[in-house]
DNA sequence: TGCGCTCTCTGAAGCGCTTAAGACATTCTG
DNA sequence: CAGAATGTCTTAAGCGCTTCAGAGAGCGCA
């Protein structure tokens, strides 16, 4: 009964209900210092009355040429967005950061390019995008340019006029690799997420990697490899898994250990993905770091958690999500971006990692 | 220097430089067939040359009296939310139902009173509102029935006028208690998230515990303690955490089982909870399922991940998400709400379970 | 008394778009 | 060949709100 769909109240039927403009009436709601308190009571108490809910967003957003909502480009759905902590993570911090100035978050998947569908960006509601680690070339981003947003980016190339926060992904990767190297191991394996447009998962060569059509995971892999070759380690196997799912990521963990040589240590592109090697490991009933070392990257909080614990890469991924939310609020303000951050990595080792086997 | 903050060319501007009528413009774009293709090219090449990237989403919404986009409403941060499982696919499955109508998905984080703030609900620029289990008497629920916004609800008590789907909670805490039972268990524990408004994080009687401010919290409770009566045992104590992360709930355990006499199976509402027991256990020596049984709540996919793998009360998340998109779907097409469904739930037996210890 | 102030409130011009209704020309129909 | 049907484009009335630029009234102050 509540909910009968009739036309709600707009400001001007509470104005002409109170017999005053309505002007007075958006005053009211919007400047109370603009009328005398009485006249506000009875606007407000009218409006009540009425079942007037205050301004309506939409036509406020359009007079004020402001939403109050920032678009989050992510490039895959929410679910598998989702289940990757450092992804929650970072996003809380981002969504924290522009609340305080009355921002909500307007979630908008990837579909199958790389990020969310060009459409949707040029209908979104919104006064400004972020981008989270899409594709390079992703056409998310072009329509964000033609409609004129401002925009923020976050672990991805560098586009003219955004802001841009990103992670020191090569130097993350270079110390695992020197951390592994350390421990005498020689024999090495590279777990991958998806790489390029079509999503295969497979045995791929550390060339075809390279051509990623993600950033972090070009950086990440060009730290692996080349820090390895330094030492000697050449042609190491890449295998990318078919999904981000830490089941997929045991499976082609699962199939770089059964390969021949086995390696002795894996390098993984992230957590999740470390977390699935340590499953298909323990699948084999090989002993980690006994019999086979594993890193990940991140250190999101299932990393301390698992068992064993994981050695891997640590991004302040809450200092990243808020820098991305100042930097919100800045363009947002009107002001220039400022020149892009690279946020620092740390090695954090724990219990996954360990000298070569003899 | 693409981001000179310049007016943005109107369809206005466009029609003006074609030298037709602003209606032909819309039109253009958006009822192809109601101009001739050639005046149609001319008018998109116009537009593109000018750097009009298509109509307006916020002046568009006014005219058609549609936003596009729905408005998800959380008890919690984005962060815990999203470290729950559930959700992440509860919200995909819904995200993937809407969207095939062109609807984004608003996130709107909770604030301290069990759901969002009313100012953010009134504010949000959305065609519909859904409600992910929020406390009772949330002031976001009456934000939008203030705003006549169509309302659909997940894990909530029925509200008038809105759609309803959820959980055969009580059902499905009543098989794991029977279970339990079935296995000799008579020294319980329940493990439950925040019931209060006060998050007080402690012990407490399931008295207190049935005043919890959430719905599935009460049915949950309601079927564990029932069941144990009715098989002569009570005075179970029930632990709250003081949050919703996985080492809180580990802490909570801890102090279960830390307790005298220990419990010998413990009761959670949730998997996160579950797994955050077993944490405690394994820091503590116990082993499961040999001295302590545990069992959760969902079956999340962490729950056949976990180390033993966990017994749970299954339910159909994806289904759950799905239905509720399907009846945001039917609300937004003017029709009315159907009858409340409660999806069912399964007990699965996995390897945290077993016979009480002699 | 007269002037400038402050305090309240109003008028009216947008914000950028959609869409019903209609004008006009052309093409079909019998 | 008249009249209907069709195709193409325009006119104009909104959608519901914000906000600049006043208009009056009442006030203190010299």
């Amino acid at each position: 009964m509540a909910s009968t769909r009739r036309r709600q109240p707009t400001l001007d039927d509470v104005a002409d209900e109170v017999g005053v403009s309505r002007t007075t009436v958006s005053n009211a709601f919007n400047r109370p210092d603009q009328l005398s308190a009485a006249l506000r009571e009875e606007v407000l108490r009218t409006a009540k009355r009425l079942g007037y809910a205050g301004p309506d967003p939409v036509a406020r957003s359009l007079a004020t040429r402001r939403v109050g909502a920032i678009a989050f480009m992510l490039d895959t759905g929410v679910s598998a967005a989702f289940s990757d902590p450092a992804l929650s993570i970072t996003l809380d911090a981002l969504a924290a950061e522009v609340d305080r100035e009355g921002h909500a978050l307007l979630l908008l998947p990837g579909g199958d390019h790389g990020g969310p569908p060009a459409d949707r960006v040029l209908n979104a509601q919104a006064d400004l995008a972020v981008a989270y680690s899409l594709a390079d070339g992703a056409p998310a981003l072009r329509a964000v340019r033609d409609r004129g947003l401002p925009l923020v980016v976050i672990d991805q190339p560098y586009v003219s006029g955004a802001a841009r926060v990103s992670t020191d992904d090569r130097g993350g990767a270079i110390a695992a690799a020197r951390h592994l190297l350390d421990l005498g191991h020689r024999r090495f394996g590279i777990l991958s997420a998806q790489c390029l447009s079509e999503p295969r998962g497979g045995p791929m060569t550390a060339e075809e990697a390279a051509k990623s059509m993600f950033r972090d995971n070009r950086e990440r892999l060009a730290g692996y490899v080349d820090t390895l070759a330094t030492a000697g380690v050449t042609g190491v196997p890449v295998w990318e898994t078919s999904g981000t799912s830490r089941e997929q990521a045991r499976q082609a963990a699962g199939e770089l250990l059964d390969g021949d040589p086995r390696p002795t240590a894996l390098l993984c592109m992230s957590d999740e993905l470390a977390l699935g090697a340590l499953a298909a490991a323990r699948q084999r009933g090989l002993r980690v770091p006994g019999e086979l070392s594993v890193v990940g990257f991140d250190d999101a909080p299932p990393a301390a958690w698992a068992e064993p614990a994981l050695t891997t890469v640590r991004q302040d991924l809450q200092r990243k999500g808020r820098l991305a939310g100042e930097l919100a609020l800045r363009l947002l303000a009107g002001r220039k971006a400022p020149p892009p951050v690279t946020l620092p990595v740390e090695l954090v080792v724990r219990d996954s990692t360990g000298p070569r086997p003899a």
